[in-house]
DNA sequence: AAACACAGTCCGACAATAGCGAACAAAGAA
DNA sequence: TTCTTTGTTCGCTATTGTCGGACTGTGTTT
C-alpha cells in the first residue's frame, strides 16, 4: 500500500515475462510492444536484455521470442529453498502411494491459493493443475481450509474482496454467510472438503499445516474423481490426511 | 555477440534474483547491496519492485527477502509451453515404469546440459539433479550425446571452451582427443553412455531426439546406480531408449 | 524480377527517472 | 538508556532509458 517508487523498466520487463505466461506461445517484438503499449525500440531493449540473460530465447527461424530456460532454474530454486516443500514432500509421497490419488501442497497469496508442490497418483488424469498455478479460495478444499484457520481480521478482508462468489461446480457455495458457516464447520472438524464445488466431478479433502508457533501456513489435499471415492473412503482419507498433516507440522 | 545496449536496471534486477538462486537463503537489503555493489537505496528500489510484482517476498518477522512464488508460475509456464516436454513426457513415464530408474530430458544451452524434465523412478535416491539445473557436457551421457550429434563447427567451438576437462568420477575422459573418439563411437552406436564419468557410482545411458528436420535438439537418458545395472541390462536399456527416442522424434 | 510490406535491429537526442547520499524510523544489542 | 544496524524515504542530479526514425533483411505479391 505504500507509495514507494517502483522502477519502471524492471516492472515493464517483468510484464513482458508475464505476457508470455498468459499467451503461451512465441511472440514477436512488435506484438509485445503493442500488447504492453511500448514503442518498438523500448520493447526491443527490454526483450534484448531479458534474452541475453537467458530469460527469453529467440527462435532463429522466425526470430520470435519465447520464455527462456533460466526461468526453469529459478522456479526450481523456489521449491528447493522452501523448507515447507522439503519437509512435506516425503509425507506427500506416502499419501500418494497409499491412495493413488494426486496430492497438493498449497499456500495463500493475495487471496488466492497457490500450488507449490504436486505429486500425481496413478489415477490422476484430468486435472491440469500446475505448480505455481492459482485458484480461488472459496470453492477449493485447500482454499477454504486456509481461510478457516487464518486470523479473522484477514479472512474478513479476503471474503469481502472475493464477492460475488461465482458458481464453478454443482455445489459451489455462492453465499458469503453460508461460506462462513462452512468455515466454522471446518474449524471444528479440522478437515475441509470440496465436493464438486470447484470442478464438476472432482472431490478434494484438505488439512492444515502449522508452523512451530501453531499458525496455519499451508494446506495439503488429496484430490480425485468423486465417482471413485466412496463415502466411507472419505472418512478414511480424512483421518489419514489429518494424521499426516500433524506429522508434518511437528517437523516445522 | 552484438554490442546492443542492455538496460541496466533490468539486468541488475535479474542479478538479484540469480543471487538468491545461488545463496539459497533469505537475504537482507544490505547484503544484496554489498554482494552486487549497489547502493542500499538502489538495491531497495529494485527489491521493492521485484517484491511488489511477486518475484520476491518479504518475511514479516525479520523483513528479509526470499524468492517469490511468481517464479514458480513462470517456471511452470516454460515447461507447459514446451512442445518438447509435452511430447516426450508420456514416453518418459513409460520408461520409468519399465525400469524404475530416473529418466531425464535435456537440451544444450551455452555449452551446458540443461535438465528440462525429470521423472524419478522407485530406485532413485541419491541424485540431486533438479529441473533447470545445468551440468557439464563432456562427462554426462546426455552431454556427450548432444555434442556428438551437433554440427561439427559448433561442437569444435564448445570443446575448445571446456578445456581443461576436469576429473569428476573414476572414468572421466580428460583428454580432448579421446573425447572426440568417444563422440565418433556415439555417432556410430546412436547411444551415449556415462559410466561413472560424472558422479562415482552412477551410470547413465542417453539417446538423441530429433526434430522434423532431423536435427538433434535434445537427449533423453536413464540414470541409475551402476551396482544395480548388469552389463546385459545395459544392452537392453540401450535398445529400449533408442526405440523410444525414435518414437518421440517421430511426433515432432 | 522488381516492388512492396513488414519484420527485427540500430542510432541519436532529449527528458524522464534511476541512482546516490543523507536523513529517518524502528528494532535489537550492549 | 544508548548505540548500532536495519529497512525505508526523500530530493537533487546526471545518467540512461525512451522515442522516432532510419536501416536491413526476408518473404510475398504483383
Amino acid at each position: 500500500m505504500s507509495e514507494s517508487r517502483i522502477i519502471q523498466s524492471v516492472a515493464r520487463a517483468l510484464n513482458i515475462l508475464e505476457l508470455f505466461e498468459r499467451t503461451s506461445m512465441e511472440l514477436s517484438v512488435t506484438e509485445i510492444a503493442n500488447q504492453l503499449d511500448l514503442s518498438k525500440s523500448t520493447a526491443f531493449g527490454l526483450i534484448n536484455t531479458l534474452a541475453r540473460k537467458g530469460y527469453l530465447e529467440q527462435n532463429p527461424r522466425d526470430s520470435r521470442y519465447s520464455l527462456g530456460l533460466k526461468l526453469l532454474r529459478l522456479g526450481g530454486a523456489v521449491q528447493r529453498h522452501s523448507i515447507l516443500v522439503n519437509r512435506a514432500k516425503p509425507y506427500m509421497e506416502k499419501l500418494v502411494q497409499e491412495f493413488s490419488e494426486t496430492v497438493h501442497l498449497t499456500v495463500e497469496r493475495n487471496g488466492m491459493v497457490v500450488y507449490i508442490e504436486k505429486i500425481e497418483g496413478e489415477k490422476a488424469i484430468f486435472m491440469q493443475s500446475a505448480i505455481g498455478a492459482e485458484n480461488p479460495m472459496y470453492c477449493t478444499a485447500v482454499g477454504k481450509c486456509l481461510l478457516a484457520f487464518m486470523p479473522e481480521s484477514k479472512s474478513e478482508r479476503l471474503l469481502k474482496k472475493m464477492e460475488p462468489l461465482q458458481r464453478r461446480g454443482p455445489n459451489t457455495i455462492t453465499d458469503i454467510a453460508e461460506l462462513q458457516k462452512e468455515l466454522q464447520t471446518i474449524r471444528e472438524r479440522g478437515i475441509s472438503i470440496d465436493d464438486e464445488e470447484h470442478v464438476p466431478g472432482l472431490m478434494c479433502i484438505a488439512a492444515p499445516l502449522r508452523n512451530h508457533d501453531g499458525e496455519v501456513v499451508a494446506a495439503i489435499s488429496i484430490s480425485g474423481a468423486k465417482a471413485g471415492i466412496s463415502s466411507k473412503m472419505v472418512g478414511h482419507i480424512s483421518e489419514r490426511i489429518t494424521t499426516v498433516a500433524q506429522q508434518i507440522s511437528a517437523t516445522m
